[in-house]
DNA sequence: AATATAAGTTAGCCGACCCTAACCGTGTAC
DNA sequence: GTACACGGTTAGGGTCGGCTAACTTATATT
């Protein structure tokens, strides 16, 4: 089930927002990526009929393991491409947004071609 | 007007057919994308409300002179992109599949920092 | 207790962009 | 000269993924 854009989002959205604190709320995640809550709240509800979040007792999202996974990988694409470009002189903020946007449409070779590029070029 | 990627998309379709032969028909766009007719029929139409395409004399499409700016831009980015890929060891098609999709979604500023540095290391 | 605030959800809408079915017009084949 | 193939278009539909409006519930305030 590969996801679109949008979950990916989402996913990477509640994980970075879970390293910050683990009381995620859905308006939390609506602050972050600019969304209404409605949006999030159906979208959530997507991602959590495939798995991927769940709400814990305490009434907070929380990404399942395979959820942890998947935004794991799209973090590290987003991390990896923003190191990237800012090497090549772009400033940090354009390169996170190049990097916010790219980090979906990548796939596993061609990243895994940069990462080993900057690996040889110690960065 | 930022165009989006499915307007990119019809543009630099244009533009590489009307290299190989100066009678552009619908039916080849379709083809090339693999899109249906009436799919072409329609978004042909609101490139062409749009300035950046236009129908001639002759029934063929042919790229306004906006269009073929444009078209011009996102080609560039596909064939610099599909390069950089290919020298860091991806394969052709992989590359030219990713830069496919990531030359819709890079900045004026990331695009020409990869540019500087492909050039400054003679590819 | 009565009310205001804040979070979540449901219902319904809209735009982007693909599709199929079906129709129109032109040219070629018999 | 009728028939058929082909290209183009119209009509209508479906998914994805945003939105607002409005209801519910829980908490906080007076």
């Amino acid at each position: 089930m590969a996801l679109l854009e949008s979950g990916e989002m989402y996913l990477e959205t509640i994980y970075v927002l879970s390293q910050e604190s683990d009381s995620v709320r859905g308006i939390d995640i609506a602050d972050h990526l600019g969304y209404s809550k409605p949006s999030v709240s159906r979208a959530v509800g997507l991602l959590r009929d495939e798995g991927l979040v769940k709400k814990d007792d305490d009434g907070y999202f929380k990404l399942t393991e395979a959820g942890t996974i998947m935004a794991k990988r799209i973090y590290e694409r987003h991390t990896v491409l923003t190191t990237l470009f800012i090497n090549l002189g772009v400033d940090k903020e354009t390169a996170s947004e190049d990097a916010c946007r790219i980090e979906h449409y990548i796939s596993d070779k061609t990243f895994d071609a940069i990462k080993a590029h900057m690996k040889e070029h110690g960065a």
